[in-house]
DNA sequence: TTGTACGCGTTATCAG
DNA sequence: CTGATAACGCGTACAA
């Protein structure tokens, strides 16, 4: 016994030295060899489950260790149709402004024992080489939080790829999704702003190619119509810091007056609208203009902000998309699952909630208490 | 001519039918079938720069697009011992420059024709199972951009793993390395600061373990002490918004005085501090205490803050990472080169930069040199 | 439980 | 320029 392990041991130094003389990497059949047993019975040691017997395992693994062996993912997903890697399609415009997003995505796929083959992308248009390259990597799935247009989209399901979207709604083709509601969101936020009195508003969009900001901008402009608000104007934005002060200067413009509130596309136009207001324009905000937001990325809770804002729950939507792309991939798809999330409203201090004056109307009971939480998460469909 | 191409279609669309029907991937071997020819053709027709007819190509390309072939990756990188794949550790400090950090890194890969294996540690303890992921996937190199322990580094040597730090110096061992010059960074900021007439420094460092942090503080101090001045208050604190605010209450408190300036090891915490003296503490930044910090990441440009900081040249950063790697990994690398970078000193209007009173020195002339250059390259070792 | 033999899909080598 | 053949390193029926 002791001398079978002695024989185990120098073996492999024996064989180490010839494979480095050979610039060979190590395999299994080299471990297999130093071990004295079947390259099969190697791999099975490298299996998780395999029925092997404990010393059988301890004398490959003697073996592997004096090697160094690591077993070959390459070859193995050869065999096994199994790269475990994802690909993460990421449009860095808005996108990477969350730093959570992309960390808690890996996470979570990590949790899944996947990892992440990244691909951000400078231009929406540079998706199709993105997604050229993902067929090469032989990835198991694919998580986009870019837009992916309905053919892209198409060649996913031809190509039998397990594909979620985050954050991107594709209403007419039966696509897996994790998503906020943006629309709600949006509705959400002139609710609570028409509650409090607010009647013209102005409204910082993203582009009319960022389904999110579209989406909120929906979904504002149509609450402000259910109320009989009068129409909003609208400014078209980038969602940075820069479109944020030209908007609120657009705006008024075009209004020839200041508005009671500004909604912008997301939290860092909203702070641009914010510091040109203020510093620019010398308005006080929320007392002459309430300005808000949306994300609540983290910027937007300094003390020189506080910035009224929704934030999407970025975790769970995180772990929902890790965990639906995994069942994906491991049971099939049967159907399209969509996974939408409701924001949480912040109430921060860059809007006025609460009526003021004669002319605004009470809040109704109902609308008191659907503002009184702060950080509630609203619902889960 | 033309029947042959209607052949090739028709084998092709009858092939696709098979191998629909026995659920196979479509491969090489099915496109020669389809085209007529040889399977090593099919290969080489996918290999750029390979010698190949114009005819053959265009014949077997057809044959291609119609059953939708796409090469296998796995099955190349076994043979040419290439993954294409690069991995990227990055621990998730929630950095604000993070995103754009990755952004670029991710950018800079590709355009070397690499992608990305993303490994996002939330403890720097995770390292040492990111890197046995790191083995099994074969990538061809490897940015860390994270603290490898000597042990870490060992191990890629040995494994003849192309390595390159990334912000990180491992000033005992000989190890590829592009870097931001740190002590440098902080010794500017305490010359500029210095030769504005400040004196009594306030210094909110990050953890211990965070090389950046802890090569800005060194440096500054070290020129602190050159230039004769009184040792600065340094508090601990996290490199995060919450640290700024109370690094400078523990500063004052420490010092029963509010100091002429206060460091901080980036802009976050540095905003942090800010927004504590003047909304705390009712202070006046620069009139009665300046602030500084280091990254220029994108709020400390805005209205509210227009920090007084230092920018990494993230860009030119990235592109040297991405190269250095590159080379290492088609030349081998014969001795570890380190690529160090310059910051950018950013004015702002948080310090005060020019004397004032009648006790402070005029500016020496090399000082005024030293702080001209803007992105400027110091060395490369 | 263990060993044998084969195949995963490609590139590289070498002869024609 | 083209085709046959041998690797690359591993997982897995199948037989023992």
């Amino acid at each position: 016994m002791s001398k079978s392990k002695q024989t185990v041991e120098h073996c492999a130094l024996q064989l180490k030295a010839l494979i480095a003389s050979e610039k060979r990497r190590v395999t299994s059949y080299d471990v297999a060899q130093a071990a004295g047993v079947s390259q099969s019975a190697v791999s099975r040691c490298f299996k998780p489950g395999a029925s092997i017997s404990p010393a059988m395992h301890e004398r490959v693994m003697r073996a592997a260790s004096v090697l160094d062996y690591i077993p070959n993912a390459a070859a193995r997903s050869l065999i096994t149709r199994r790269s475990n890697m994802v690909a993460l399609i990421i449009t860095n415009k808005a996108n990477l402004y969350y730093p959570e997003l992309l960390a808690e995505l890996s996470k979570q796929i990590n949790a899944h024992g996947k990892h992440v083959l990244l691909f951000t992308l400078a231009r929406e248009a540079d998706v199709g080489r993105a997604l050229a390259d993902v067929w090469q990597f032989q990835v198991d799935g694919v998580i986009a939080a870019a837009r992916l247009s309905p053919e892209h989209i198409a060649e996913c399901e031809r190509r039998r790829m397990p594909l979620v979207l985050f954050n991107r709604m594709q209403r007419d083709q039966p696509v897996n999704t994790v998503s906020c509601d943006h629309v709600e969101a949006g509705r959400m936020l002139v609710s609570r702003l028409a509650a409090a009195g607010h009647r013209h508003f102005g409204i910082i969009s993203g582009r009319e190619d960022s389904s999110v900001a579209t989406e909120r901008r929906q979904g504002a402009c149509e609450r402000m119509a259910e109320l009989g608000l009068p129409p909003p104007v609208i400014v078209a934005g980038n969602c940075d810091y820069q479109s944020g002060a030209t908007g609120l200067q657009a705006i008024i413009d075009q209004l020839g007056a200041v508005p009671d509130a500004i909604i912008c596309g997301n939290d860092v136009a909203a702070i641009g609208c914010l510091d040109a207001a203020r510093h620019a324009l010398g308005l006080d905000v929320p007392g002459q203009l309430s300005v808000a937001g949306f994300d609540a990325v983290e910027p937007s809770n300094w003390l020189s902000y506080n910035l009224t804002t929704l934030r999407q729950p970025m975790q769970k939507m995180a772990a929902a998309a890790a965990e639906l792309l995994s069942n994906l991939i491991d049971n099939g798809g049967s159907e399209a699952e969509r996974r939408v999330f409701s924001s949480q409203f912040i109430e921060g201090a860059t809007a006025r909630l609460t009526p003021t004056g004669p002319r605004a109307a009470p809040l109704p009971a109902a609308a008191v208490a659907a503002t009184a939480g702060i950080r509630q998460l609203v619902a889960i469909m």
